[in-house]
Order: structure tokens, then sequence, then C-alpha cells
RNA sequence: GGGCUGGUAGCUCAAUGGUAGAGCAGCGGCCUUUUAAGCCGUUGGUUCUCGGUUCGAGUCCGAGCCAGCCCA
């Protein structure tokens, strides 16, 4: 009975109100102006859009006829198109066609079956049966083309009257651009050379109440794009082919890192003191225990607690949390890699990383030079990953970008400079701060092919260790790739004196913030360790070639429409 | 948070302050190998919202909402 109301799910729910439907209770709802009966088998709800229930179970009718007294707020049946839509659906109903059906199985793909004829894999005439939704409709009076696509790709079908029938022509001449159906057939060719399969029967499976987006000009509204990203998918098929890639890339890390012996583990999302990162997070609260939780903002201390515990080869590839502000560069919720190798160092993890990109790029891109092309189709950007990526330590950078005398002059000169080359900078800033907003500004966006940024000032990031052959800077790494910070990597902090130090001047005397458990880790030993973290969404963005991080996350966050 | 740009039919876009339009989609008709099929006819609008100026506002002004870009 559940099914009855999935079938006919396309009416709302008043009010934008859910509904509760208890098991067993009887529930009216409404299609296409008619009210039914029915049972519901196990409990559930149904909310706002889509939804399908107007009145619970135990309602009494005169009470659900109130209900159906008020305007149609969710579904827009004042649109012609939708209204229409309906009408073909009730339509193919008084033909005795159930416009929703449970299943039809398909022995090949649409793209497959099209590339395998292409390719003389299937012969002429072969019997296929295919399903997917209808993309195209070339209507030639007697006989009639539609265009057939499911993930594997688009192939043609070809129906004529005197092969199916009247009646089922008929029927067949209802259907709709997007509705789903099944085809069985076989495979021939055109006089124009489109492979094709010659309809014998064909079944309705899913109607589609809506227009698709116009064919030709795909879909161009952004904020359509997405905040209906299934519309995005739909029209525009380079859209489909980063986000099929973005799987691909993600495939491709954890194979090549099982390969390497690491082991892929999940550590809390929601945690008590959120640590590993300088970031606010985000709130939740958890109503059994009575506490808040935070989102955490990075992968790091539940790891390393996983290096005390002997997981020597360890990462986590997952979503982190953090509550800033939304960019090009950042969606509140991002993909993260982490990963920790025990008895390895930074320059381990230079390695791995290099070997991790160049595996990756090759796997799913096939080669190590990526193109990144405008609008036009014109090639903007180049980014030439082969091996060995340049390293270079922090200093020398600077100096040879900004000058050799860059660290000799007094820090009034350096500021003098800094702000000379528009880099802005705060009152406050000490002077190694002035160094970096040079570096982030001028020379970060420079750096498009790989290059790992070494003996970082240890200023900047207290927490490493320090570099035995330079002691003002850690034993950290910086790789940048296409103008961005990729992925950091260190030499980790196992001594737990030094650690606990660091984290208490930090919390800056809040005990609450200092996680205890982490320290005490620490203190039943930890190995030497190398540790990275990649942000999957920007080495997306960089392998992929789009220029903002929305087009590399199936849903980004937008502001919620009232 | 600040600046700039945009929001018109289901989609892509037009419209000096003067009758809101086109293409596609839809609907009706013709067509049995088309493919952005074609031909003939035709329906479709709270011009994002609220307020103001004006004889008259999609257009000008103010406020708001949403998005994109840039900046913080």
């Amino acid at each position: 009975m559940e099914r009855m109301v999935n079938r006919d799910a396309a009416f709302e729910v008043r009010d934008g109100q859910g509904l509760r439907l208890a098991s067993g209770k009887r529930a009216r709802f409404i299609h296409s102006h008619r009210i039914h009966t029915g049972t519901f088998s196990t409990s559930c709800w149904w909310l706002g859009w889509g939804g399908g229930l107007l009145a619970e179970g135990n309602m009494l009718a005169e009470e659900t006829a109130n209900l159906f007294d008020e305007p149609a707020m969710g579904m827009d049946e004042t649109n012609a198109l939708i209204r229409q839509r309906l009408a073909n659906l009730e339509a193919m109903r008084a033909r005795g066609c159930d416009p929703f059906r449970n299943k039809f199985t398909p022995d090949i793909g649409c793209g497959e079956a099209r590339a395998a004829f292409e390719a003389g894999r299937l012969p002429e005439g072969h019997p296929v049966a295919v399903a997917g939704r209808i993309t195209a409709h070339r209507d030639m009076g007697k006989s009639q083309f539609m265009d057939l696509k499911d993930q594997s790709g688009r192939i043609q079908i070809y129906v004529q009257k005197k092969a199916i029938g009247d009646e089922a022509f008929e029927l067949f001449k209802q259907l709709d651009l997007a509705d789903f159906i099944g085809v069985r057939g076989t495979l021939f060719r055109t006089r124009t050379g489109e492979p094709t399969v010659k309809v014998g029967e064909f079944v309705p499976l899913a109607k589609a109440l809506r227009p698709p987006p116009a064919k030709w000009h795909g879909l161009e509204d952004t904020e359509i794009r997405y905040r209906q990203r299934y519309l995005d998918l739909m029209a525009n098929d380079e859209v489909r082919e980063v986000f099929l890639k973005r799987s691909a890339i993600v495939r491709e890390i954890r194979r090549y890192l099982e390969g390497l012996g690491y082991v892929e583990v999940e550590t809390p999302m929601m945690q008590a003191i959120p640590g590993g990162a300088a970031a606010r997070p985000f709130v939740t609260h958890h109503n059994a225990l009575g506490c808040d939780f935070y989102l955490r903002i990075a992968l790091e201390l539940y790891l390393k607690r996983l290096l005390v515990g002997g997981f020597d080869r360890v990462f986590e590839l997952g979503r982190n949390f953090r509550n800033e502000g939304i960019s090009r560069r950042h969606n509140p919720e991002f993909t993260m890699l982490e990963a920790y190798q025990a008895y390895g160092d930074y320059e381990t993890m230079m390695e791995l990383l290099e070997g991790l990109v160049c595996h990756v790029a090759q796997q799913v891109l096939g080669g190590l030079v990526i193109e990144h092309r405008n609008a036009e189709g014109v090639v903007v950007r180049t980014i030439n990953l082969r091996r060995p990526w340049k390293r270079i330590r922090y200093k020398d950078l600077i100096r040879e970008r900004v000058g050799e005398d860059w660290f000799d002059v007094s820090p009034e000169e350096r500021r003098r400079r800094a702000e000379a080359m528009g880099a802005e900078l705060g009152d406050a800033f000490e002077d190694f701060e002035v160094t970096q907003a040079v570096f982030e500004k001028k020379i970060e966006p420079t750096l498009i092919d790989p290059v790992f940024v070494t003996h970082v000032p240890k200023e900047l990031i207290p927490l490493a260790k320090l570099s035995p052959d330079d002691p003002d800077t850690v034993e950290v790494f910086e790789c940048c790739i296409n103008g961005q910070e990729i992925a950091p990597g260190y030499t980790e902090q196992n001594n737990p004196i030094e650690q606990r130090e660091r984290l208490e001047h930090q919390a800056g005397g809040e005990q609450q913030k200092l996680d205890e458990d982490f320290l005490i880790a620490l203190e039943h030993g930890m190995p030497p360790a190398g540790g990275i973290g990649i942000g999957i969404d920007r080495l997306c963005m960089m392998l992929l070639g789009q220029e903002s991080i929305r087009d590399v996350i199936l849903f980004p966050q937008l502001r919620p429409k009232s």
C-alpha cells in the first residue's frame, strides 16, 4: 500500500506541513482530482513538495474535505505543461497502462548497445532490451524516433505504426519528453547511419510530470543548476562527465593508497572537542545525552590515536565542516583526505602525494598534462604534473620572486615593499605575517605547476616539528598547484610534552577546549610519522578544470529558499 | 559584511518610459529512416517581492529576497 502513495507521489501536502501516517491506518489521498483510500503498511511521513498525502489515517471525511478546499501549493496545476502531462498520464491509465511500473530488466545499457553495434560486437538484427529517459522525440507521422538515455549513454529508437499496431502506437504518442520507458527490439542502422533499436514492444516505466530543461541550450541558470542538480545532470552532459570523473578520482585515490598498504578508517564526525585545525565549528545537539557536539573540522586527532593504536598506515576520506564563509573556493562541508604513515616524515609524504596525484591523473585523465579551457574552449592554463615536482624552501621562493634582499632589509622596509606590491596588511601584522601576505597574494596564485614549499617559518605553524638543519623552520611542506594550496604535509609532532604545551597555549587557558584524551593517547607513545591532508574538492577543481568549488560538489550549500 | 552585475513564458533570450515578443518545448494538422527533422496553425505572462515617481513602469527611484563575480 505504501507503493500506492509512491506511485502517485505527485500531490502536495497543504501548507507545507508533514503528515504522519501510522501503520495500519487508512488514509485518503488524491490523484488527478480523484480521491482514493488506502491503508499503510508502515508508518511514514510525507512532507512538502512531491509528497503525496492530504489527510491522516483516521481523520473523518468531513475534516479531509476541508483540506481539499485549499488551493494547491505544492504542485503547480495551474501550469499548462504540467496539466497536459497529468492528462497524458490519465489517458495512459485509461488505456489500462500503469504509468509507474515497478520493474523492467534491460539486458544492455543504451550507450553500451550503441557502442557495441558501432564496434561490430553486436550484429544487425540483434535483439536488445534497453530502458531509459526519453530525451528527444522526432515525430514523422506513422513512424517516430526517440532518443533514450541511461547512465551508459544514448541510443535512438524507432517505432513504426504497422510494426507495433494501432493501439500501442496511440499509447506511444501519449509519452512525453523525459518519461522513462523500456523497449525490446532489434538493432539496425538507419539511412543516415545512426545505430537504432527498431521497437517491437515498449513499456512505459515512469511518467515525468514536469517538462525537462531545454534540449539545445541546456540549463544555464546557475541557481537552478545548483539547487536542482538533477536537472543540470539531465541537461548538461559535460556536468555529468565532471561528476563521473570525480567519482573515478576518489576511487583511484583509494586504490593507490590500498596498494601502499594503507588502511581506510572512519572516525567520528560528531566530536565533543573539535580539533586538528583552526576553524569555527558547527554545533549540534544530542538529545539523549543532553549535550552539544561539534561537527569535525579535521580528521587529524583521531587518526593519530590510531597510529598510537598500531595502525601504521591509515587514512580517512571524508567530510569536514567549517562554519565560515562561502566562496568560489569554500563550501561549508568539504571532502578531505588525511593520511598518516608511521616511520615516515614530510619527505615521505611528498613522495606519496606526487605518486598519488600522478596515478589519479594517469588513470582518470589518461595523462599528466592538464589543460584548463574557458567557455569558448580556448586553453587558458596548462598544468604539468610530470615528476619530479619542484621543491623549494619558503625563504628561497620569496627571495626568488620578490628580491634577493627581502630578508636583509628592515621590517619597516619589508612592510613598505609589501604594501607597494598591493598586499593588504593589518596594522597588527607581525613581520612574518607581512611576508606571508606577500606569499599568499603575490606568489601562490602564480604557482601553477606543482611546487612543494618547504622549510616554512616556525611562527606560521606552531604545532609542527622543527627542521634539524634549520631550527627557525619546521618540517612542513605546502604543495601548491593551480595557484592554490592543495595539500599541506608534516613530520608529525609525537612529543606529548611539547604537544601539550602548544595545545594548552592554543586553548588559551580554556580547559574545555583541550582534547585531554588525545594528549593521553600521545603519552602512550606515537611512532614518528608523516602526515598529509588533501582537499579533494580543490584537487578535483585542478584536475577537472573547474573554476568554482560548486562545480565539483553535487549539491553545494546555498541559502535556503524560504 | 562591502562593491558590481543579473532575475521577463517550462527552457534560452529580446523589448528608447508608450499594446510584453522570438526560438525551443506544449497543443492541433501533414509526413513510415529522422536526428537542433521539416511545413502550416495555435496556447501560454503576478516581467523576483513590496512601495514610490509618472497620464502611463519590465524599463526610472527606494527597500527587500535570491544568485553570480570581485573584495574583506
